[in-house]
DNA sequence: GATGAATGAGACTTCATTCAT
DNA sequence: GATGAATGAAGTCTCATTCAT
């Protein structure tokens, strides 16, 4: 029987509180442009996406980008850096616990197809992957920031499953790509294929926490 | 005890060896520039790679390569379906077999590893995801030729391993996407991360099957 | 003995007055360029244009055609339109009157002369010519709009003449393409070998008149 | 009732008999290339043809026109010349006669008709005005050779029919243009506006040949 | 701060011309 | 002589960026 689940932020809630000098306005400016910026980075890519668009979509004018960002790579950067901030951020303040392990990663996996898949955000993952080879550094930071930090804690706690007997096999501990890669086929399938194949993400995830934990988990 | 393994074709070798009409020489161009196009949309994506470097990396002039492809859209589809063309086939090669399920699979695996991840393939599934978004027809053509089939294909041989009790767990023959997922991911990993962080591809396929199918497998 | 002739409008004064929305310096800008256009397209042809030229001579950058017009072709278009819609107009406003037909063949061959014969607009008469095979829906509108309508006109002024006792042949009427027919050799004259062979259209347009009309008309 | 009217030699059958040197085969390919220039050019104009169509409607490769012609505008000029010299031969030869005058002018608007506005040979009168401003030393070569001899020629025969009394108005004596204006609208009217308005040219010619004798001619 | 007209570098594409076969 | 693959200059059009208002 699942046990009350300790709340986790909503991810769009952490946001960095407006650093200060920044007008109100000025700030709810800048969150459109990036709002926008997603939108059109996340279907046409960086080179193929028209700041036009985008401040036609952010209803402003063209000139008015500038006056927040220096330029079009700026923006690109600043609005990955805007979209990963919080995930870094609740990564570093997960709390080490003594819950069951199974219980820790269905919150994870729970959060991550509601917050990521579910949305808008999942195309940045698809944006990373388009990208990364054309920003060396995009990828390092992306890297260091989040995909390795991500996956070392990953790996310690599936170290900590084994340990703890909730888990047999060693491979998730020493491999934790093998514990996150069906999630990342979640978000990508959604901007891919959803159209003509849609895709169960949430039961696809139970089916796989079922083959790491065995049948019956939590809930 | 591993009994000698039938030969699966190598991808590079299923090509369609000059389809008669065209010159010994023109093909050699028309592959010299699918290769540089390559390389290029790999990197830079299709709105961001520029057709004068696609020239020069192929060693022509930049108008020699619209006596090939009648525009840079074209080259795209082309260099796409030229490095799926073999897939599809080889996928459609795979005869009925009654070995066990394992011994087929870690085959499949190995050819992955060897024709896709470990060579500039890859990044065809970067570029896939990349642009999938911009170009609809090229999403849903993939997933007719290709994903859907192996999918399917998967799912199928998945149900059979449950059925001859050589995997417990029903997942991956209603989930096959949970069988890929690795590889999608050492695809992925191989273009975006392999400089700062190398990852043993073929140790990681390993471990999955290892879970999948039980410690001490074909190997 | 001459009448005081009622006034005709200049055509060049038939300009729509700015038709509201766009700005002053919009149709400043617009207008520049459209006379840029007709001193290239009158001299090079469609195709033999560079809209580097044009904007060169309008004395703007080359991207800011684009902002007027939405490609070449456009411009061209609107162009000649910008060109006829005046005649188109002034024909419209023809009154019918009861003058000797003389007397109003007399002002419009005048009008001719001054606003087409004697200006950069005799050039677009090349132009329909050397074009209007290339865009065959230019010569129907120019058919429909200016030629056809003109023609019907004056085969019923002609027509006119006859029953007044003015005309004595009534092959006028039924061809008035040998009514305009000078009117055209000295429009093409102008711009192909006025300078070589000078030509004195009034004096052949009257000598003209006299044909029709008998020696000693309105002036 | 008409009297035999004398032969005049159909203009194709007046060609410069081989320059002597030049093979059988390579003066049909010449041949073949100018024709298909005609087509080519007096649709697109000079600036809007491609010799890969005019080769591919010549039926040859694109290199060979370069065999027969050192570069395009060679081409168009030696088309224009081939096309010319038949004309400028035949004005040479017309015998000073004394038949009547109208007699003459009926065989030269007879042949008019029949060998240039009912032909392709009436587009080069399109490409001259389309052209002759890119080429000044065409539109000179056309005026001294073609234009400016038929007028003055056409213009001592009207003198003479002034002086013979078939003739009342010195007009056209003093501005031939307006003898031919009819013609060169016929030939204009083939190309441009013939699909939606017919025109009769002979009918119109025979009219306007009314208007300048009087009713009831030759025919 | 905000605008959007203007700029001009740079991309895709065409096509006259060359030249090895 | 004939071919047609190859070239690369040049043209059209786009769009990131600037700047006067």
């Amino acid at each position: 029987m699942p046990r009350p689940a300790r709340k986790l932020p909503k991810l769009s809630a952490v946001r960095p509180a407006a650093a200060g000098a920044r007008s109100q306005r000025g700030t709810a400016r800048r969150d459109a442009i990036l709002a926008a910026a997603l939108e059109e980075f996340s279907v046409n890519g960086f080179a193929g996406t028209r700041l036009d668009d985008v401040a036609r979509r952010a209803g402003i004018a063209k000139g008015t980008i500038y006056l927040y960002f220096s330029d079009k790579e700026t923006l690109f950067q600043e609005l990955l850096r805007s979209l990963f901030a919080p995930i870094v951020q609740a990564l570093e303040r997960m709390p080490p616990d003594t819950r069951p392990v199974r219980e820790t990663i269905e919150q994870l996996v729970d959060l991550f197809v509601r917050e990521v898949v579910g949305t808008r955000r999942r195309d940045v993952i698809r944006l990373i992957i388009a990208e990364g080879g054309r920003f060396p550094k995009l990828a390092e930071f992306h890297y260091r920031e989040v995909v390795g930090r991500a996956l070392a804690a990953l790996g310690a706690l599936m170290a900590r499953a084994v340990e703890r007997g909730e888990v047999r096999s060693f491979a998730y501990a020493r491999y934790p790509q093998l514990l996150v890669a069906p999630g990342l086929v979640a978000a990508i399938w959604g901007g891919l294929f959803e159209r003509f194949a849609p895709l169960d993400a949430a039961a696809m995830m139970r089916a796989h926490l079922d083959i790491i934990f065995g049948e019956g988990g939590a809930r």
